[in-house]
DNA sequence: AATTAGCACTCTCATGGTGAGAGTGCTAAC
DNA sequence: GTTAGCACTCTCACCATGAGAGTGCTAATT
């Protein structure tokens, strides 16, 4: 346990390292009129905090410097959170009110809002249902032989593929075709659409088949499309100047990898939590460069019928009551307009 | 002019450095069996070839360095032009034959595969015609009052939106006005929408005027998706060794700047060109990272028809006979994959 | 008993000097 | 025209030095 001194010494070594990215000396506590005590009585109760793991030397002189247990414990008990200042949440609803272009240029946008508001890389899913409902399937020529199925699911959101057909058809016969499929197939999900017995032609079985694929997809995260953004302004800090580091987590980070080095979904709970780098097993074990990093990170939608992954990454020397409560803030947003949506 | 002995040397010189990121000395050069002369000899000749522009020193001593007018006229005059090795040309191919899922997603593709082979970055646009022409519109119901407007243009393109209707329409209803509207525009660019002349309600109006401003969108490459993809091949090279560099190209290849920083379209040529930086007021005006870089450039498809564009960049000290010969064989590939849809 | 002053100690970092190594430019010889 | 030889320049790695910052400990003070 710590004493309210050890809190309040504690709590001021990360603010101060938060700010400037330099170790913490006793001398520069002292200085605060916040607690009024000698330098000797600091370093004792420094050295306290540190057997206890809260900071740590880097060697032997010059001061200290949180540890992931220090900045958990801020996190879960020290820190207020605060209330997001209202011009930037004026800020960021501006930004949604421009255009609207559907479900995933929103999250993309979202990605972009959130990193540059936190000043950190930011991740963003577009929401998804837990199973999608095909709404509406459309058949378009390309030529003779090749048509393009277009999916509209639910949330308008779009999944498209090409397939070839067995012989020629027109237009006109897609149309009816889809038509046809439409009246039966509309407002069901994958696991109901076995269920529906009818006569198919050929053709037509053929298509419900690419469609049950499609859909499959997209239920299991195939498609999973995680916006990424704002990664300069992690590479920028002062951890990763060394290029040794910078080149890990880029490397990491790369799209092909990004929701396998975060799982998202896996990590999302109710309400924003916070992912202390070195303390997660399925970051730290990552790479060397994820160990300095913390994630914070929140879901938006209704869980159950369509939800979403915001999440900001950053160095774990972060301004945490800030991140969180532009994460909290924004994700009310993007429910907000998602359930404007989705009714 | 340079004689054949100047020349050699400058392409060993550029061979060398374009290995070993490293100066290159005379002695180096008399050691290769090549050209059988003494280092005193060698030096003359690269003093006449600094003279000339083509090699520089860094300081009074340490080997010499190619120029951006060595680099030009070693691409233009001296390097042959080397056939991509067959194993390549199938892993390439390979890549392609696997999903196929649309332009967008096979210039992302491509972006990858690109980067990938020639371990640089690779920006890659999709195809676009010179005028985009609706092919089929369809209206999705999402609730009461709003619906999707969805947009296939040629080549299977999809373009999205969604719309508030002044009056509630059933699905039914939206189909139906769906198929008057194909049948009065389909095939329609957007010049010549204007020049159809007929009754529409209220309600058609305002669908064809929010159809008309995507396609205008479309048209002016406001869309322009342009993937990117393999940065951290360029970063993880030593000339951007120190962070400061690396943060300035990053910072100007961020999703929002890239087509501002790298005017694709305009630079784009017939056949494969190559753009030195520190040449190129285009670029080098833009930062001074641009400047250690190359841009090699090129387009598929069929100009006037249907055209994107694929570009390396790399640092100067580039493989250009590789890199050239990559961007010509995939601008092939894209073009017979393009063609093959469209016909 | 808690706090503080004082002091020796440790570690970093910037500075400057030194010598090896690499490569040049020039001159004179071939 | 080519080459050998040599003085010269510049970099880089290495070391020593000293200032600065900060600690830990002990003894004095409250």
């Amino acid at each position: 346990m710590l004493t309210d001194r050890q809190s309040s010494i504690l709590e001021f070594v990360i603010g101060e390292y938060v700010e400037t990215a330099e170790p913490v000396g006793s001398r520069s506590i002292s200085r605060r009129r916040q607690v009024d005590v000698s330098p000797a009585t600091i370093r004792n109760e420094m050295a306290e905090l540190e057997s206890q793991g809260y900071l740590s030397h880097r060697h032997t002189s010059s001061g200290r410097v949180p540890t992931a247990k220090g900045y958990r414990f801020f996190v879960e008990s020290l820190m207020l959170e605060e209330q997001l200042p209202w011009e930037i949440q004026q800020t960021i609803r501006h930004q949604f009110h421009q255009g609207e272009r559907g479900q995933e240029a929103r999250a993309h946008l979202a990605a972009s809002v959130l990193a540059q508001t936190v000043e950190n890389a930011a991740v963003v899913t577009a929401p998804r249902t837990e199973f999608c409902r095909v709404k509406h399937l459309e058949l378009v020529s390309l030529h003779d032989l090749t048509a393009l199925l277009v999916l509209v699911l639910d949330e308008g959101r779009l999944e498209q593929q090409i397939i070839t057909l067995e012989e020629p058809r027109t237009q006109d016969e897609l149309t009816g075709m889809a038509g046809k499929l439409n009246q039966l197939f509309a407002g069901t999900a994958v696991s109901e659409l076995a269920a529906i017995e009818v006569e198919l032609t050929p053709m037509e079985r053929h298509i419900i088949d690419a469609v049950e694929a499609m859909m499959r997809t997209v239920d299991e995260g195939g498609s999973e499309g995680a916006y990424l953004e704002g990664l300069r302004n992690v590479l920028s800090q002062p951890e990763f100047a060394e290029g040794e580091r910078a080149l890990g987590l880029l490397e990491l980070l790369d799209e092909r990898n990004l929701t396998r080095a975060i799982p998202l979904r896996a990590l999302a709970r109710e309400g924003v939590s916070v992912i202390i780098g070195a303390d997660n097993p399925n970051l730290a074990e990552a790479s060397e460069a994820m160990r300095a990093c913390s994630v914070v990170i929140g879901a938006y939608g209704a869980p159950g019928v369509a939800s979403g992954v915001l999440a900001v990454l950053g160095p774990t020397r972060m301004r945490y009551p800030r991140t969180i409560s532009t994460v909290r803030y924004l994700a009310n947003v993007m429910s907000e307009l998602l359930s404007e949506h989705y009714d």
